[in-house]
DNA sequence: TAGATTGTTAATCGATTAACAATC
DNA sequence: TAGATTGTTAATCGATTAACAATC
């Protein structure tokens, strides 16, 4: 380490503002990645290993030590040399940095097929979040329960946002409601939306997305599969 | 167009390889597009429009005209100079590049919510990919129907791949069972796995794989939230 | 023909890798 | 102390953008 102090003068980083002061300039490539390295800290955790190396974490994740070093570099200095990354703090970091360091009230959008499939997922709860009201315009599934929650009123969002604290809703919608039900949504001070419906939404500026294409992802293995064979086939 | 001659020329290319021959170097992040093109093309195709120019196709994606007609480039020459790409025309090469020309027939392994909800999703029929086949291993779902479909017992899926000649297979398992799984479907010629188990499969190098972590997608929408909460706090 | 738009090259930008002094 | 491993810099690699001759 060159120059720790300098660098940390230079650009005022202490304590609990490393993460907050950097956040801004992280290669979208590189949050990607966070999420993947939470998920093999916390089977670490789970497992009880107390440190681990950049190149051990690496080879877990398909990348290369120097890879997790600049990555994890970006957030702060979590490691220490000769010994590794501590993992529970690591583990802390990585969730500070994703901000599921706290609980998200959800709302699900939709009670179809896959709202249903979704609502009973064990996984988003497992990290941290809650989905706390499922919504839906169909009259013949209002008032239904599915789970432990009684199916409401799209028109009752606006109300709930506020009541319940929700700051995040999955649009699980068929693909031509999709951008209504958004623009429906959105002035009640929501900040992000994980929509599953196969449309570009366009949302304002101050509330995040992220698109979830499911056949999208088929078509992508098609792709890997029949490039993989013509490849295989010339080179053979 | 500089060269076009010596271009189709120096690579050898002519009729229907030039896909083929070009399909091993593509950038990854041009066949993650691919998709994405796709989806619009045929949303055009709907509407009738017969042609489409670099700028306004990428102004749907979010692309510049100029990484559009880049990426096209990769795969042929499909556009005519002032007039644009030919909506029918490109569509079909883009389906062909992505192996969506044909049906794909598919199984899903795992017969649970998300299963279920995988199952009856419009969306895999559309773009060609049919489900064939569903299996699990609890007896007490065994014999069971989901939609057009009897719960098959997973021991049945070596006979059944050849019989319905199956080529990928929808991993819809829970986390811990989802590598002992695989290591069960892999020997018996399946060609690739679209994996929604939240942990990185061991595979045979032959076998593609495409993985879905779905409360991935919503710790990646907290962090969009998070960070962007900040830097507009630091902005103003 | 004139205007529009392609495919391609070169220039720019961003991300990954290699190397190493500093540190435990 | 000696060996291991960090965080950082510089070098390399890859992807995007800008510019433009060729073409419809």
């Amino acid at each position: 380490m060159l120059n720790r102090e300098t660098k940390a003068e230079g650009s005022a980083l202490a304590g609990d503002e490393t993460v907050s002061q950097l956040a801004a300039n992280i290669p979208k490539t590189v949050s990607q990645r966070l999420s993947r390295y939470l998920r093999v800290l916390q089977e670490l955790s789970r497992r009880g290993q107390d440190t681990i190396s950049s190149q051990a974490l690496g080879r877990k994740l398909d990348l290369s030590a120097a890879q997790v070093r600049k990555d994890l570099a970006y957030f702060g200095q979590f490691g220490s040399p000769g010994v590794g990354y501590e993992v529970q703090h690591l583990t802390a970091q990585v969730k500070r940095i994703l901000g599921t360091d706290r609980a998200w009230n959800v709302a699900l959008i939709g009670a179809g097929r896959l709202g249903n499939a979704l609502l009973r997922y064990q996984g988003f709860e497992e990290q941290g979040f809650r989905i706390v009201g499922v919504f839906d315009r169909a009259q013949e599934l209002i008032g239904q329960e599915i789970g432990e929650l009684k199916i409401l009123d799209l028109e009752s969002f606006p109300e709930l946002v506020k009541e319940q604290n929700i700051e995040l809703a999955i649009l699980a919608v068929p693909a031509t409601e999709a951008q209504a039900v958004a623009d429906f949504l959105t002035p009640h001070g929501l900040k992000g939306i994980l929509n599953f419906a196969p449309v570009r939404l366009n949302l304002p500026e101050t509330i995040q997305r992220v698109e979830v294409d499911l056949a999208v992802q088929l078509q992508q293995l098609s792709y890997l599969v029949t490039s993989s064979e013509l490849s295989r086939r010339r080179g053979s």
